[in-house]
RNA sequence: GCGCCCGUAGCUCAGUGGAUAGAGUGGUUCACUCCGAAUGAACAGGCCGCGAGUUCGAUCCUCGCCGGGCGCACCA
């Protein structure tokens, strides 16, 4: 496809700018006002080597620039030159660019094949699966779909928090309170049962805690008791997060969690110690990273059993020496942003190079409202919201709206799900990851305006006017040929440069790992979308303009099913 | 106390070193004999937390302050 950029820097190259070809590539704007162009150069940057005013150098440009196809008209306001391109030109461009490359648009090599890892969603085993874990998961989920499409070779792990100090409590639990049929009826929840009794009774005696540090040290050791305790509770749990990944059709390629990388600590430990890195401290070993502004980080506590950092430095080497990637990314919550900061300086210290390649990409806390209070979910108090619940009550209303509208030919089944999950995942993905934010039924489900629904209801209305058009007049898209010079309208135009940044924009999402760009774009594609569905009538008289309408109809479709697609949200037909 | 993050319309949030700071939601009003009204349009709503600095130019960068969140050794 053309790229504008390339033929507006070689129109104003000249040498008398001392500026390159790139330099002034870089500088091209796309200004807030479509009055003011498509393209822009500010020419402020000019003045001082040119002793000139940015104005004059402005006028100067454009009137050195003459007649190129691409341009309808090329002129200066104030310090800017303004761009304007031949919409029907720019039209035929953009949309034959889609219309032939389909479902592949928007995807690149810049990758070129690279291998990356994303680490994300990483539930605590025997913990439920609550609204809070949405984040990770859905947000590392639209970032390996984001690297695959610039063309990456992705391997997905989701690092199970299946191990530490928590099974000690657990197992601890369990024999004190706990009875296998309740277990087998519904674990998770009688495991949260279980672990919210330990921390209460923990509270009026304290033993309970250096006994449960002593399971998990007879865990650590491999005690066959222990061993299968929590072999147990690691599947029931796995089952019930199964279920919820199901739901959001989420798959990894790696479940190797806290506990796959037991036994391969000790010799991280010994190469700490011989790189005198090491040292005692109350009982403990640990690194000492003062003189870097950080607590220091724990290797081993007094009782020598392992600890998260520990566990995160052998499965960094690991997964190093064992798939040699080209970037590790980590999706973690920001609560964790010094646990990163240390992790990667002690993989610095002991001299790994590629600990650079390694990016915590963390995202904010979800809270709960509790009357006027906020405050954290907390799986010791049991107060969480589940997301499976949450995930089934925005179908359930999906349905419910479904039944109302009484659209026909839809299996309401498969839809509302569709629909009901979509909203809940592109809910997450619409701000940026950073953000802290309350969960809120309300808002949750709440299906007008920037949300899932409207996206994929623009979607269902664009398939809606291709089902309509004729078999001829589809043919006549494919084939191409009309006269794209009726395409020039406001709102057809707004729409088709939209279109027309989409890879761009998919590689910026990619670049910064954050997937609320894409959305945000999305949501612009669809309002541009739908305000040319209301100013125009599509399936006209005018054989040129009904095809080239309906060509634009069928990339404006293609791309919203791709970006959806990114997010890993489906794109129904109907609704 | 120290470190990191956040502060933009009533609410939820986009945004950029440059031309008039934008959406959604809530409020008021309009548009379905018309390709799907889960839609579109109009109106109203702003010392871009406060104060300095850098710059030709700061809502954006730097520093300080205020407010909120998170974190700071035997949890993960």
């Amino acid at each position: 496809m053309v790229d504008f950029k390339d033929i507006i820097a070689n129109e104003i190259y000249d040498e008398a700018l001392g500026l390159s070809i790139d330099d002034i590539r870089n500088l091209i704007e796309i200004p807030a006002d479509e009055k003011m162009g498509d393209f822009a150069f500010p020419c402020f940057r000019l003045a001082k080597a040119l002793r000139k005013a940015p104005q004059m150098i402005a006028a100067d440009i454009a009137g050195r620039i003459s007649g190129n196809e691409a341009f309808a008209k090329v002129e200066n306001v104030n310090a800017y030159v303004n761009f304007f391109i031949n919409r029907a030109y720019f039209a035929s461009q953009v949309v034959s660019e889609v219309n032939d490359l389909g479902d592949q648009y928007g995807r690149s090599d810049h990758g070129a094949g690279r291998k990356v890892i994303v680490e994300y969603s990483s539930p605590n085993i025997a913990k439920p699966f609550h609204i809070g874990h949405i984040r990770s998961t859905v947000i590392g989920n639209a970032i390996y779909k984001l690297y695959d499409a610039i063309g990456f070779d992705v391997v997905r792990i989701n690092h199970l928090g299946d191990y530490g100090t928590q099974f000690g409590k657990m197992i601890v639990a369990y024999r004190k309170w706990g009875s296998e049929e309740e277990l087998a009826h519904d674990p998770i929840k009688t495991l949260l049962k279980y672990y919210t009794r330990f921390h209460k009774e923990a509270k009026d005696d304290p033993s309970l805690e250096d006994e449960a540090r002593e399971t998990f040290v007879r865990l650590e050791a491999g005690e066959p008791e222990e061993v299968a305790l929590w072999k147990k509770f690691r599947e029931l749990s796995l089952a019930e997060f199964n279920r919820v990944y199901d739901m959001l059709d989420i798959t990894f390629d790696s479940y190797a969690g806290e506990s796959f990388y037991s036994d391969k600590m000790p010799r991280f430990i010994q190469e700490l110690k011989d790189k005198g890195l090491l040292i005692k401290s109350e009982g403990a070993q640990i690194v000492d990273l003062e003189e870097y502004g950080m607590s220091p980080a724990m290797i081993t506590k007094s009782d020598g059993s392992s600890l998260y950092v520990t566990r995160d430095i052998a499965a960094a080497v690991y997964r190093k020496e064992h798939y040699d990637f080209y970037k590790c990314i980590y999706v973690v919550a920001s609560q964790q942003n010094l646990h990163f900061k240390q992790w990667k300086k002690v993989l610095e210290l002991m001299g790994y190079e590629w600990e650079k390649d390694c990016i915590h990409v963390p995202f904010g806390l979800v809270s709960l409202s509790d009357g006027d209070d906020i405050k954290m979910m907390s799986t010791r108090e049991g107060t969480v919201v589940f997301l499976e619940d949450v995930l089934n009550t925005a179908v359930e209303k999906t349905a419910d709206i479904m039944r109302e509208k009484q659209t026909s030919g839809v299996d309401i089944d498969t839809v509302s799900r569709e629909v009901g999950i979509g909203a809940v995942i592109f809910q997450e993905l619409s701000n940026n990851r950073i953000k802290d934010y309350v969960f809120s039924w309300d808002k949750v489900l709440n299906f007008d305006g920037e949300t899932g629904p409207y996206v994929q209801y623009t979607h269902a209305r664009a398939s809606s006017v291709l089902r309509n058009a004729s078999e001829e007049d589809l043919a006549g898209v494919r084939a191409g040929e009309f006269d794209w010079s009726k395409l020039n309208s406001d709102s057809a135009y707004t729409l088709v440069k939209l279109l027309y940044r989409v890879p761009e924009v998919v590689l910026e999402a990619a670049n910064k790992y954050e997937p609320s760009i894409l959305t945000r774009h999305l949501v612009d594609i669809a309002q541009s979308f739908n305000k040319f569905y209301h100013d125009e009538h599509i399936l006209v008289e005018d054989k040129d303009e009904k095809l080239a309408k309906l060509a634009l109809v069928l990339a404006s479709r293609t791309v919203i099913a791709n970006c959806l697609g990114l997010l890993g949200i489906k794109a129904p037909e109907r609704m």
